[in-house]
Parts: C-alpha cells; sequence; structure tokens
DNA sequence: ATTCTATTTTTTATCGATATTTTTGTTGAC
DNA sequence: GTCAACAAAAATATCGATAAAAAATAGAAT
C-alpha cells in the first residue's frame, strides 16, 4: 500500500468523524509533521479527496474541509434518493445467485452488529458502521452501471458525516434495524419496488434529525 | 492561473480529443517533457483528472487513460438519462427570470454556431461544441443540487469523448439543432415534462451510432 | 524451445529545498 | 480612529534529485 494511499485514508476518516472542522484550512505544511510525510503526499492525498467531495481546492489558497450544513445535508439527500434508489433497482432486478449468497452474509454480519451495539462505545459504533455499508454496498453491487455505483460511494461517505451523530439515537438504530430486515425481504423476492420503497423511507429518516445534527455537530471542537 | 490548472486542462483535452489513447499509460516522466514541468505538476494534474472519471490510477502502477468501449458508453448514457433529465426538470421548475435571459442568450449563441458550423473544419466543430455547452449548462444551471450539477458535469465531458465523432454527420447536427430549439421553447414555457422528453432522446441520439463510434476512434493513432 | 532466475533499465513514489503568492502585522498620514 | 502603504511572516506551488518498485532483458538450465 503507498503513502499516499494511508495518509488519503488518514485525511478522509479524519474529515468524515469531524477532527478537521468543516471549512477548515487544511494547510500542508501543518498536516505533514502529523504524519510524517513530505508535503506532496498531503497535496496528492487532498487532490484525491476532492473526488470524494469532502475537500475543495481554492485556488492558490490550498484546500479546505468541505462545508457541513443543512442545505449541503439536504442535497446530499436529495441526490441518494435519486441515484441510489435507481442502483438498488438495478441491482435487485440483475443480481444472480452468489450476489443473494452475499447479500444474506452482509445481512448477518449487519444483524449482529446491530445487537450487539452499545450507543456508548465508539468502537462499536464503528464496526455497526462497517457492517451497514458492507450490506448497503452487497444491495448494490449487482447494479451494472459502474458510474452509477462510483457516485452512489460518494454519497454513502458524505452522508456519513451526518449520520454518524444520529447514531447515537436509539430509535433511529431500532428503525434502521427494521429497513434492513425488509430491504433483505424483498430483495430475495426479487420484490424491485418494495426495495426501493424501502430504501426511500431509511434515507430519509435522517432528514427529521437534520436541524439536530447540525446543532450537535457545530459543538465540535474546531481545528 | 496556477502551472497545475493549465496541465490539467491540457491534459483533459489531449484525452477528451483522443491524443491519449484510451488506456494508454500516462507516465509522468515522459509527459513532463511535452509541458516542461516538472513530474510533481503532472502528478498532481493526474490525480485531479481521477474525479473526472477520465483517468484511472493504478496502485504503484502510475495512471491510464479511461477506457473507451460500447459498454462505457452506455453506462455514460444511462447515468446521464437519470440525472441530467432530473437536473434539468428541476432547472426548469426553479428558473427565474435571470436564468431565462442567460437561457435566450446561450441558445442565440449555439444557433449561430450551428447555422455557421462547417464539418470539415476543427475549429468551427470545437466553437459548436463550446457553444453547445454553455446552452445545456445554462438549462441545468438553476438546478438547486450543486451535488447533481458536477455529476452531470462530469457525464457530460465523458461523453464528448464519443460524441465529438458523431458530430461530424450531418443528421445528427441537423437533429440536434431541432432538439435546441424545442428544449429551448419547452423552457421558456416552463413546461418540464416536455423538456424532459426531449433531453431523453438528445440523450439517446448518439446511441445509435454507439458501434460506429467505438470503430471510429479505434482508428486513431495509438501514442 | 520453454521456463526460471539474475541483472539492467525504466518508471513510480517520495523527499527536502526554493521561488512566489497570500496573509498578517506595523507604521504613519489624514 | 480609520485607512493605506509597506514590511515581515506564513503558506502555497513548484522544482530537481533519489530511493523503491516494476518491467524488460539476458543467460542458464531443463
Amino acid at each position: 500500500m503507498t503513502l499516499i494511499e494511508q495518509v488519503y485514508e488518514s485525511i478522509r476518516e479524519a474529515i468524515v468523524l469531524g477532527r478537521y472542522a468543516p471549512e477548515s484550512r487544511l494547510k500542508a505544511q501543518h498536516i505533514k509533521d502529523d504524519y510524517g510525510v513530505s508535503g506532496t503526499i498531503i497535496r496528492e492525498a487532498l487532490n484525491r479527496l476532492i473526488s470524494d467531495g469532502l475537500v475543495i481546492a481554492n485556488d492558490r489558497r490550498g484546500f479546505s474541509v468541505a462545508p457541513f450544513s443543512a442545505e449541503d445535508l439536504a442535497d446530499i439527500i436529495q441526490a441518494r434518493l435519486l441515484i441510489e434508489v435507481d442502483v438498488v433497482r438495478q441491482s435487485v432486478e440483475a443480481g444472480d445467485d452468489d450476489w443473494e449468497m452475499a447479500l444474506v452474509g452482509a445481512y448477518h454480519g449487519l444483524d449482529k452488529q446491530e445487537q450487539a451495539v452499545d450507543i456508548e462505545n465508539e468502537a462499536s459504533l464503528r464496526a455497526l458502521e462497517t457492517a451497514n455499508r458492507a450490506f448497503h454496498d452487497q444491495l448494490g453491487a449487482a447494479c451494472p452501471s459502474a458510474t452509477l455505483r462510483a457516485f452512489y460511494n460518494q454519497l454513502f461517505t458524505r452522508h456519513y458525516r451526518y449520520r454518524r451523530v444520529a447514531l447515537r439515537e436509539q430509535a433511529i438504530l431500532t428503525a434502521a434495524r427494521e429497513d434492513h430486515k425488509t430491504l433483505l425481504d424483498a430483495a430475495l423476492k426479487r420484490d424491485a419496488a418494495r426495495a426501493t420503497e424501502i430504501t426511500r423511507t431509511h434515507i430519509l429518516r435522517t432528514q427529521k434529525f437534520s436541524d439536530r445534527l447540525i446543532s450537535a455537530f457545530a459543538k465540535t471542537p474546531t481545528e
């Protein structure tokens, strides 16, 4: 694994988890010391993060963390509604037996984490998110369009910045768990209409908490 | 304008116009001589081109030009159908007076190029494409979702790699010209349904030529 | 002739230093 | 006290060189 990759992953995580505050500037000169690498590496990693919509390049003024706002969240949710619904529909329609098996497996892994989750425990929440992502990825994996899947990926990551705050709500977790079960059932029955409907509801669930999410994050220590 | 930006633009154009053959490797060491800059600059420019879907990063094996294939074209068209249709719908519904004025202006510019176009003349075709893009950009400009507009942008550029071959067909140009006129009318009347319908047809028009496009490009000199 | 290994060449990833640009801070005039 | 002009400091963009890795080549052994 190349150094750039490692740094890229680290910075991405730092942004997603809010360790680099939204809209704060990412100064290569400063960051390089955190990772003990050259400034060039940081710059390359930041350039790649632009693709993910997590970093913004300001001409001659370096890079900064993408904003974190109610509008941004609304934008993400809206785009997800359009794209992910289509990805799921196509995937459910096109998935073969191997896909089914992998999906059942991913669901099992997710279910386990959902049972065991401890809201107070950061590591537990992280494990839950990993399993959650794996399940949703697998749900869309059979979609033939690589482009749509790439878009979906970007949106999923960007959305996680907001969702992780919501994960602390027991009500959300319970509701999400229901969704996942229903999603699996619909997918296995090849009921694309049902699967897309649940996907919609599932995505919209965080929206209700929008305001609370934003203000909760605003309290995160800056820089 | 920063050096990276300039090199980025140049390489992008080179890829879109096929001067760097699809799937060929982009060797920083070699390219840097073409532009008289350091290897770092090339690498950074290439990293940014990943966002545009024109360049692919191969771990420890540098970068290469994105593939050019019937599947890729089908993928692009499919994604455009989903995303651009939505962008246009939202834009037509949300556009204000300023937007209308700018749209009429862009249409005028496009119409002029369409009248004057000379299929044999490369500069003329390029001017046409610039005007074409400006018109379509403006058509979607009032869509409130920055994310969807960004996706649309990427797809438009990727699609152009294929479309530019089709531009040499008089039949396509004539049909496209009709589309544009109808699009403008529908947009001004705020007839979103009509506008999206035409957008659909417009996007699909190149698909018929798919096979011919691919083989025409295959004849392009490789590296 | 084919496969395996060792060696050379090419290419990539990475570094540390420097020129340029932006930001910050200070002083002096109105 | 505000503004402008200038000087100092910080940050960015850029370079050229090097270490590490991959690809190409050549030679030996089956």
